[in-house]
RNA sequence: GGCGCUAUCGUCUAGGGGUUAGGACGUGAGAUUCUCAAUCUCAAAACCCGGGUUCGAUUCCCGGUAGCGCUACCA
């Protein structure tokens, strides 16, 4: 396995997995499982001030909730410390970095007044080039330092990345950047190239945002004389407003849309085609295929506009076609989640649970749905909405016909949809009037709302004692309503 | 400000020197109908701007513009 294909997540417990970062996890596992190769989750959670525990096991439960799976890890740069400071002090030693004296706010101090004047700032290199003699007499002084890469200052550090091509820039632009603070802490830059190395990592799939840091992760590689990984930058998600997804677009972390009741399966095949295309153009597709047909060379360069209306719409997607056994199990977790229970509200009859689910099953754009407008299906507790009553429950002789109604069905010898559709529509000419006045002031009765499955069907899943008991009910509300 | 990256319908994208510039979401209209979905049909909707190269550029090159990223002892 000395040539084994080896990819990195590496997210830093600072916030929740945001869908950003799912979508980084979800190309690193794509790669991986295509390549045959291993999958290691990191944890980068070296600045001590930022990081919470609980931040990784949150962004660990939201991995595995969308079903990524990790090979090594989750491996912590807090355990590593040791390596890193090994690192720096090789790069010391090969004259690759120095200690620098400067403080934190001399320099912000200096890249204020640059600022203030319009030039750009870069670290001046104020200690790039003092004597061993200065140095040790500062360190004689107790003055802490930190350590600092030694940029060349000569040429350019060209890549290829493989999604956006080649790639220079001039070594001229880059400052001599900060390897571990005077803390001792290793930085950003220091962490990831030492680890990236020690895992053996090949390639290293990652946000564009890391574009510009990449040149500096390659000079250190070169300092220490070691191969370098491969990359591939993926493309920025976006706000609505085109601007780099944050907390004021709403729902960011992949843990706010679960709770919207999207499915794990739905929001792993948006996240995929937000700057991939698979070769077909199918857009519904599943793991297995995803797997087979990824390729990094077809990721787009473009950033790309989160749409929460496309997830909607492939979230009812999943849902319409997800075999009812499938999805009962996850019905059943969402009702438990309000305290409903169809197992007991159709008295342990498996099938008529299954029924009424699969009534609501085409109308649902998120699991949340099945226990919301899907609820009077689950629970004789129930209001009715009032703008459906005043939509259909204002014809001054609907009480007596949804009490004939409720009559005539309770002494119907048959109880199924077409035998209920029956009787309803024999009242209705009978009467004269339009069957479909009956219908919908029947519909709002038994659900409390004026959109909601086919009346029949509900009908005859429902059951002949709950239905005439509802319409004998809203009778009496309609009665009531109208009188006052 | 400096440096870098990017640029096809509102959004995600396909395509590519000659095309009616294709698909999906969303939007509008219609069919169906007990409401709403689902389903089916149809429609509107795009190559950022300016130069160059070329018989011909949306496609290649250059410039501009815009957006985004980096510009920390954050990651």
């Amino acid at each position: 396995m000395e040539n084994c294909i080896r990819v990195r997540f590496a997210p830093s417990p600072t916030g929740y997995l945001h869908v950003g970062g799912a979508r980084t996890a979800l190309f690193n596992w794509l790669f991986a499982l295509r390549q045959n190769g291993i999958f290691i989750l990191r944890i980068e959670d070296t600045d001590a001030d930022r990081s919470k525990p609980e931040m990784t096991t949150a962004i660990l439960d939201s991995l595995n909730w969308l079903g990524i799976t990790w090979n090594e890890g989750p491996y912590y740069q807090s355990d590593r410390l040791q390596l890193y400071r090994e690192m720096a002090a090789k790069l010391e030693k090969l004259g690759h970095a120095y200690p620098c004296f400067c403080t934190p706010e001399e320099l912000r101090a200096k890249r204020a007044r640059a600022e203030a004047e319009h030039r750009a700032w870069k670290y001046d290199g104020a200690c790039r080039n003092m004597t061993e003699a200065d140095r040790e007499q500062r360190r004689a002084e107790g003055r802490k330092h930190a350590l600092r890469f030694r940029v060349p200052q000569e040429g350019g550090t060209a890549f290829e990345d493989l999604v956006f091509g080649s790639l220079e820039l001039a070594n001229s632009e880059i400052e001599d950047f900060v390897l571990l603070r005077s803390d001792g802490q290793p930085t950003y830059h220091l962490s990831v190239v030492a680890d990236d190395l020690e895992m053996k990592i090949t390639h290293v799939i990652r946000g564009a945002d890391h574009l510009s840091n990449t040149p500096k992760q390659i000079l250190m590689c070169r300092a220490l004389g070691a191969a370098l990984p491969r990359f591939a930058h993926l493309p920025l998600i976006l706000g609505p407003d085109r601007s780099r997804l944050s907390k004021r677009h709403g729902a960011t972390s992949v843990g706010a849309y679960r709770d919207q009741g999207i499915l794990p399966e739905a929001l792993m095949n948006f996240l995929a085609l937000l700057g991939w295309t698979p070769a077909g153009g199918k857009e519904i597709i599943a793991p297995g295929e995803m797997i087979a047909k990824f390729d990094l060379s077809a990721v787009s360069k473009s950033n790309a506009v989160f749409d929460p209306e496309k997830l909607a719409w492939m979230n009812a997607e999943y849902l319409r076609h997800m075999p009812l056994e499938k999805l009962m199990p996850r019905v059943r977790a969402q009702l438990a989640a309000e305290n409903l229970d169809a197992d007991a509200f159709y008295e342990g009859d498996g099938a008529r649970a299954a029924r009424a689910v699969e009534l609501l099953q085409t109308r649902a754009r998120t699991l949340n749905d099945f226990s919301q407008s899907g609820r009077a299906l689950f629970s004789d507790d129930y209001e009715y909405e009032a703008e459906a009553r005043k939509k259909f429950w204002k014809d001054a002789e609907l009480p007596g016909l949804i009490e004939a109604l409720a009559a005539m069905l309770d002494s119907n010898e048959a109880w199924d949809a077409a035998s209920c559709e029956k009787v309803l529509r024999d009242l209705a000419e009978q009467r004269g009037v339009k069957a479909g006045l009956l219908i919908n002031a029947a519909r709002v009765a038994l659900t409390g709302q004026g959109v909601a499955p086919s009346l029949f069907d509900m009908m005859e899943v429902m059951g002949r004692a709950r239905v005439t008991e509802r319409l004998q009910r809203a009778a009496q509300v309609m009665r009531g309503s109208a009188a006052s």
